[in-house]
DNA sequence: AGCTTAACTATGCGATGCTAACTTTGCAAC
DNA sequence: GTTGCAAAGTTAGCATCGCATAGTTAAGCT
């Protein structure tokens, strides 16, 4: 399955190849606007050739968000782990989803660009169900004598602070006058004492 | 100015009426990829026109996000204004915010879309902090014992949920799973006790 | 009346997403 | 081995897009 007889012949895995491609264009670049054209030139194969891994743009940037909810999940759930106090916890998860998302600025862009549609792609769907379970269990954990309901209405407060941060960090929104220290750290305190908060 | 004297040659003001389109068609399909060329023929005009208003397309896009921006500032104040009770005043701006997100959902996606570069549009960036400025004196009136610097810490916060919110229901990320009330009235509620908790 | 300028048209280039029809390759069955 | 076939490419071509350039028309000032 590795290794083609004919190099000239092509890619082993063009589908991993254009996604990383796609990935690494979105590091040099956030901003980056994705053209399937120039992922395939780059690689060295037909501007069509892409079309046979991904039937339309809109599922490859399905495909590249997908992943980086998996990356984000794994992420945040490593740094979760090696921590016990569960306050600390919240607030630990918070700067490593912050961090995840200005180190991958491009990426997380794509993963919150509306137009792909998650209805239409279950895969993606779930790996974002997935990275959110991560902070509901950490909320869930910091208020354990809370209600259920209560819980749930802290976990998706936090998801929302802390998506609302990175995005109006990753959108240059947040000027000096605004915020003066925009380190993740920083960021991450403040919504933990928040939702935290009893 | 207005009623020019040939109504074949053309607009009275072309440079409104691509904006007023471009939302209109945005109100129409949330998700609508925006083009010169169809707002110019909609508007029975030369598919290269727009550009005698508009130098580029993130100019046009700039231009609608600053819109945007007043809109929602006007809006919010307004609710604002017939509210005395501090903390009941933070709760209706967050549901004002709110609404006009879900209401304004294609024009809102522009208006935080990257791509469109602040620092190159000061009217954009004028614009938004203006609209910042509102919910941050609501949060100032909601806890004024509190610190300069630790009232500035919840107005981020207060954008941030906010905005977050914002967005991901807009991004239809808020399955009923995760959120089972998505009213604007629900979500402000959430939004506002965190903020104004004491 | 004449000049300037803003607003618009016509033409055309290069890039893009996507479709359709064809070709090459690897693999498996016989 | 040959044959058959599906997967993974290719080339060619269409429609759309943003944008630059050059020419044209109307409006307004002097």
């Amino acid at each position: 399955m590795n290794a083609m007889s004919n190099p000239d012949y092509h890619h082993g895995d063009l589908r991993e190849a254009l996604l990383d491609a796609a990935e690494a264009g979105l590091q040099k670049n956030p901003r980056l606007s994705l053209s399937i054209r120039a992922l395939a030139s780059e690689l060295g194969v037909s501007a069509t050739a892409p079309h046979a891994h991904f039937r339309t743009k809109a599922d490859l940037l399905a495909a590249l968000a997908t992943r980086g909810f998996e990356k984000l999940r794994k992420r945040t759930a490593r740094r979760s782990e090696k921590i016990k106090a569960p306050d600390k916890k919240l607030a630990a998860q918070a700067e490593a989803y912050l961090q995840f998302s200005l180190e991958n600025a491009g990426l997380y862009r794509i993963m919150f660009a509306t137009g792909v549609d998650t209805e239409a792609h279950p895969a993606l769907h779930a790996a974002s169900r997935a990275s959110y379970a991560i902070l509901q269990s950490a909320v869930a954990e910091a208020l354990p004598t809370y209600s259920l309901a209560e819980r749930d209405k802290r976990a998706l407060a936090a998801w929302s602070i802390v998506h609302g941060l990175a995005s109006l960090l990753s959108e240059g929104r947040l000027a000096n006058d605004i915020a003066a220290d925009k380190s993740p750290k920083a960021l991450a305190k403040i919504a933990a004492s928040l939702i935290a908060q009893k």
